[in-house]
DNA sequence: ATCATGACGTACG
DNA sequence: TCGTACGCCATGA
């Protein structure tokens, strides 16, 4: 569930949790370009890419989230999933991101988050 | 309150 | 290349 206001928070980028601020950074990333897990944990400060991935699986609507964006450190899709795995897939390729076999070259598709 | 569980990355042998 | 250890969140039973 979303349980992130107590009723008082709004210009300030304060998060009840871990999870909404790995939301907020994965909403950075644009169309046509992937991140990773530990791409976006470095972002938010941590070190342990897996809570990114926690935080994806936990996401149970659209809040904006573009999670398909995200792929691991290997280029490849991480849903363990088939089903959603080739939903992800799809949602990257109508999107422009071409896959080499089962993953994308990071080098070509990787966000800079300076962009 | 405790326990299991789940989309990972890096270091090391 | 492969297996293992570690990092240490949020949620539901």
């Amino acid at each position: 569930m979303n349980k992130m206001n107590d009723g008082h928070d709004n210009h300030e980028k304060i998060y009840d949790n871990l999870f909404e601020a790995i939301y907020e950074i994965v909403k950075r990333v644009p169309c046509g370009r992937v991140s990773t897990y530990g791409q976006i944990a470095s972002l938010v400060g941590i070190s342990d890419a897996r809570k990114v991935g926690y935080a994806m699986n936990s996401l149970e609507r659209d809040d904006g989230v573009p999670w398909h964006r995200v792929i691991n450190s290997k280029g490849k899709i991480s849903l363990r999933d088939p089903f959603m795995a080739e939903v992800q897939r799809q949602m990257l390729g109508s999107e422009g991101i071409e896959f080499e076999g089962d993953s994308v070259d990071l080098s070509a598709y990787l966000w800079d988050p300076q962009e």
